[in-house]
RNA sequence: GGCGCGUUGGUCAAGGGGUUAAGACGCCUCCCUUUCACGGAGGAAUCACGGGUUCGAAUCCCGUACGUGCUACCA
């Protein structure tokens, strides 16, 4: 059997979003699953939506994700180039063969006659209003011209493009590795344009010459292809490649949340959740923020987006990439689209950042701190420190808010939920916790709990209503893991400060 | 309109003739915690509809409805 060989061929028009990542991901799966070749082809054919950057983009995006593709721009293998705008002439010499075979025809119409021909169609009650077997004889085109006009007319380059010749009441049959067999008259087809008048293919012949060209095995793409399938098999029958065809298999859709229709670039503002895998730097918008700027682990990006219409039909919902790759198979992808739920991806981010080590995430944690304006100088504090809040963390960000207050002195101080219960016995105790801890020989989280309790026991008073004050004064409010945990990371002298500080605001409003 | 593909709680879903129809997210209650989370225990909520086939249908067949995709010199 030949090596498994497989392609994610986005269109460089701007930001990757959630389904692109996806095809990249299931693509990815299948070749590590059968150590085959993961190539990305950069499919650059329409000149007018091209976007620069945007190819540097999709690499940064799948390199963070972690499944960098074995083969593309990037990394030249022995089936360049990978970017199809540098393979035009290899698209023009098939297009030009499969008008030889009779397969396919130069068209001369311009868009106003097409158009005109749509208008009578419609004129004439007629809803389908396709480029077809109907109404090809009646354009201007090498199958209703003489051969001389034809050859008179490609002399002076007269603008045309090359039609695949669809023939009536023929049934295409193909396998999808998702759906089965497939069966699909040719009759709902048009006679799709092959090369544009510009040279360039259009997507149905540059994806098969590629795929052929570039030994794919398996075909791999959205939903939204299946209807344009037939043209792609018969394709590879009239070019006389039949027998290296790839196996098809065409992903489900990602949905919106809310009503209908899938999942597009638009959805993510509109409600106020992430499309794209990174911030893109979007001309005529500007920067709009990804899963990773929010806070995500690629780890659990990738996670969430694979059970988004995929699961290995146990009740495992975490897995690591390895563990994906090793469960991972085509038959198992739904066949229906899923909405997508940012609420359950935010449960895979805390599930992840949860199960995550401090190593782990240490380095993107201290950047965040970073770009708040502290920087972390003892590491062990620092580790201690995600050790004690990742548990509370969803999202990466979540990080500042549960732990800024170890390194900076808390801004503001809910002393008004100190006040309503605030007597002097109180205010002695911590005058006297003060006295006690600054004398204390070492400063473990288990011995301030201890001494604290025993001087609030010779005080006659509840330690419980005693930590929410000490909280408050620690960290300004009433959140945070164990006041103890926080007092021991803090260190003796910020603590007694805090306290301090704490005290005399007391003093004042009193 | 035509053609294709779908349809299990609000969402993601397991299940493919006999099940009390798993599990997860979210929601609610309680426990733990004298903060908030985490964790633990419970709860509400589902087989689109109508016909068949069958002793028996969420599971098979047909129809309808609904959803979704395609119907470009875009991918």
């Amino acid at each position: 059997m030949n090596k498994v060989r497989v392609r994610f061929a986005p269109s460089p028009t701007g930001g990757l979003h959630l389904g692109g990542i996806r095809t990249a991901l299931y693509n990815y799966l299948f070749a590590k699953k059968y150590m085959g070749d993961f190539v990305l082809r950069v499919e650059d054919t329409d000149q007018t939506r091209y976007v620069k950057g945007a190819e540097e983009y999709i690499i940064d995006c799948l390199n963070w994700c972690k499944i960098s593709p074995d083969e593309g721009p990037h990394r030249e293998g022995e089936y360049g180039p990978y970017r199809q705008s540098e393979r035009k002439s290899l698209y023009k010499e098939y297009a030009e063969q499969l008008v030889k075979l009779g397969h396919a025809y130069y068209a001369f119409d311009t868009p106003a006659e097409i158009e005109t021909m749509r208008e009578t169609l419609k004129g004439q009650g007629k809803d389908n209003l396709q480029y077809d077997y109907r109404v090809r004889f009646n354009m201007k085109n090498s199958l209703s011209l003489s051969p001389e006009e034809t050859e008179a007319l490609l002399k002076i380059n007269f603008p045309h493009v090359i039609r695949l010749k669809i023939e009536r009441d023929e049934f295409v049959y193909f396998k999808d590795m998702i759906r089965g067999d497939i069966e699909m008259s040719t009759n709902g087809l048009d006679d799709k344009v092959l090369l544009k008048a510009d040279g360039m293919p259009t997507y149905h012949l540059a994806v098969v010459v590629d795929d052929y060209l570039m030994k794919i095995t398996h075909a791999f793409r959205g939903e939204e292809w299946l209807p344009s399938a037939p043209i792609h098999v018969l394709l590879w029958k009239y070019l006389g490649w039949e027998k290296h065809m790839p196996e098809w298999a065409h992903f489900p859709l990602i949905l919106k949340p809310d009503g209908n229709g899938k999942l597009s670039k638009r959805d993510g503002e509109r409600l106020g959740f992430p499309v794209f895998a990174m911030e893109w730097n979007d001309p005529v918008k500007g920067e709009i923020k990804g899963f990773k700027e929010l806070g995500f682990l690629p780890e659990a990006f990738l996670n969430m987006l694979a059970m988004l219409g995929w699961n290995n039909g146990t009740e495992q919902e975490i897995f690591s990439l390895d563990e994906m790759i090793d469960q991972f198979s085509i038959d198992r992808i739904h066949v229906h689209g899923a909405k997508f739920d940012f609420e359950k991806a935010k449960w895979y981010n805390h599930e992840w950042i949860k199960k995550s080590s401090v190593e782990r995430l240490e380095h993107d944690v201290k950047k965040i701190f970073e770009k708040k304006g502290v920087s972390v100088s003892d590491e062990e504090q620092f580790g201690s420190i995600i050790e004690l809040i990742k548990d509370r963390c969803t999202l990466l960000t979540d990080f500042w808010e549960q732990g800024h207050f170890f390194y900076n002195s808390p801004s503001e101080i809910d002393t008004a939920s100190i006040l309503s219960k605030w007597n002097e016995n109180k205010n002695q105790f911590f005058v006297e916790l003060i006295r006690t801890y600054s004398l204390l020989p070492s400063w473990k989280s288990v011995e301030l709990e201890n001494t604290f309790k025993e001087i609030a026991a010779a005080s006659h008073l509840k330690p419980g209503e005693l930590m929410l004050p000490f909280r408050i004064m620690l960290v300004g409010g009433k959140f945070g893991p164990g006041i103890f945990d926080i007092a021991s990371l803090l260190g003796k002298t910020e603590t007694i400060k805090r306290i301090e500080h704490t005290l005399s605001l007391l003093n004042q409003k009193i």
